[in-house]
DNA sequence: CAACGTTGTGCCAACGATGTAAAAGTGGTT
DNA sequence: AACCACTTTTACATCGTTGGCACAACGTTG
């Protein structure tokens, strides 16, 4: 079967092209005896507008990017599904590209998003330097996720890194713990810098010293980071009795670090994750965890998109801050 | 700034429209010198060509959709990450609908996938009827995820889910398990009939019976239905002392469920999962699995799609079955 | 030098939809 | 009957790109 066109239509309502094309776009002024006619060849040849020529016309694609690390990622693909419902309220479709969170990925794929790809784009940097960003942005707007240390004009939507770190080391010393690790450091990623100011200030308020040996790197934040950086930790000869980890994968990993060593969580160890991935609410022990509204994230994140593509030309770079919560569970309990 | 077109280009080098067009499709002959001067010009532009323009004058759209349940399943995450990268190989981009794994989300979205919308769709079905295909499928081209039941008239790629389950349940045989439970009966999923089977029909293999109480349905896949089935099955006056899960989310929920009640993994009861996701090998224990090979899935569906889009109508349905691997981890050893 | 094949370029139409503006239809008032 | 105001419809151009085709430029050959 043939896609039907407009012109297909108007042959078998026996009317103009445009005539049709007013019925489907709603406008007022068609006389109602036209109208039905018109809407029973709509149904008769199952006519759906081409998308591509009817954005060709007005300017816009339709399309929105995603742009994240790696959708295998459990944080990025809950993110994304909601991103996706989010953009389809707007009329938008998503398109998701993965750029590995390395600099050369993320300069690819900006690069690749022509101006006519999309509307817009939503990307979420962890390598991005700060003049990458007007090089590669070819005029199309853009939101970023995630507080970053770099500084760029552009909307950004996140929660507050620096507080939230507080509110999950406030709670571990709130549970009697004064031997706080951090594990998650890293030398370029905008977020590791905020989060261990939060640590370190969360510390400092409660009287604690910040031990730079309690401080761990994580290249990457997997899984496996997670739990070489706990094993490092637990060979301190004065371990740790608490890990902050900058998100979840590192507490799961680090979870698993422990349990190979036989220290048992959170009886010697209390472990707080960060981004309350689905699965945290199931690992054994189940993990507390800073858990950011994604759905408000992703919501802000459309939105201010919508905003800037219907040309709000003068408006001032945006920083949205959405609320975050402490999910207490076993990890620290 | 305004993006570039070819006419803007081709004024610039001081050619036709056409002659750029030439240059930038590769078409062969061109004179060094004119092609030269077009390449500075796209150079100093920045052109980049308007691939709505272009796909419609191509009668393509570039698109591919992925229609999956859900993003935050980590399956669906980890296989999507995949199909977008296959998809880019063959220079589509890939879109993703989420349809909650419902009948109505899977109408709906297939419904809204005009034939101007996409070149062909990739659908990992869970709750769709035979003739709802035939009425949705708009002519796109699809190619189904999974073995099914039904009994559609359509490309698919997957696994040999009988053959599958049996290596699971023979694997628990040989560790020495005889009260064999089996999690995930379903009354419409395509692939829960099918690693029922496979369940079974290992159990007789291997001289045990076949016990109907310890066939445990699971409404959801996810890892509150685990726990849940996992509780019946424990509460049963013979408890089980292995079970099989129909994917991982079960298995974590069950493992859980188990730790729950002080019942030992793999020490009470032994445990094997579906789908391998990557969580599964961090578990407490880590959970073994069988381990599709999701990559060769991508490509394979992505490229019957190619094939399909490419005209070779007469072409019968293939049914794609690619490899998979017992992983064996500490859930049962 | 005429005829020819080979290269290289430009003009025009078309993909399907929509904005513009002019044309056609309607009804009422003088 | 002529005019006006308003509603409704249509023809046409256009978005950026590429295919088809005509034609120009060129070197070769008989």
């Amino acid at each position: 079967m043939v896609a039907a066109t407009l012109k297909d239509v108007a042959e078998l309502a026996g009317v103009s092209v445009k005539t049709v094309s007013n019925v489907v776009n709603g406008y007022a002024f068609v006389k109602p005896e036209n109208r039905r006619r018109v809407e029973e060849a709509l149904a008769a040849t199952g006519y759906r507008p081409n998308v591509g020529a009817r954005n060709l016309r007005r300017g816009r694609t339709g399309f929105l990017a995603l742009v994240l690390p790696e959708l295998s990622i459990p944080y990025f693909g809950e993110l994304a599904g909601l991103v996706i419902n989010a953009g389809h309220d707007q009329e938008w479709n998503v398109l998701i590209e993965q750029t590995l969170g390395t600099r050369e990925g993320e300069r690819a794929t900006l690069g690749a998003l022509g101006p006519h790809m999309v509307d817009g784009a939503i990307v979420s940097p962890e390598a991005l330097h700060a003049n990458d960003f007007e090089e590669l942005s070819g005029g199309v707007p853009m939101v970023m996720l995630g507080e970053h240390a770099v500084d760029v004009p552009v909307d950004r939507v996140g929660i507050d890194n620096v507080r939230a770190a507080e509110v999950a080391v406030r709670h571990l010393v709130a549970i009697g713990r004064t031997r706080i690790a951090a594990i998650g450091q890293h030398p370029t990623r905008g977020t590791a810098a905020l989060r261990l100011a939060g640590y370190r200030s969360a510390l400092t308020e409660a009287g604690l010293p910040v031990r730079e040996e309690l401080i761990a790197p994580a290249l990457n934040y997997h899984r496996r980071d997670g739990a070489t950086a706990m094993a490092d930790l637990l060979a301190l000869p004065e371990p740790p009795d608490a890990v902050f980890c900058f998100n979840d994968l590192l507490a799961i990993g680090a979870l698993r670090a422990a349990a190979e060593r036989g220290v048992r969580v959170p009886g010697d160890v209390a472990i707080v994750g960060f981004d309350n991935n689905e699965e945290s609410a199931y690992s054994l022990p189940s993990l507390t965890t800073i858990a950011p509204d994604k759905r408000a994230i992703a919501r802000a994140a459309v939105d201010l998109l919508r905003r800037r593509v219907s040309g709000e030309e003068g408006l001032a770079p945006q920083q949205v801050h959405v609320p975050f919560a402490l999910e207490i569970r076993e990890s620290t309990s």
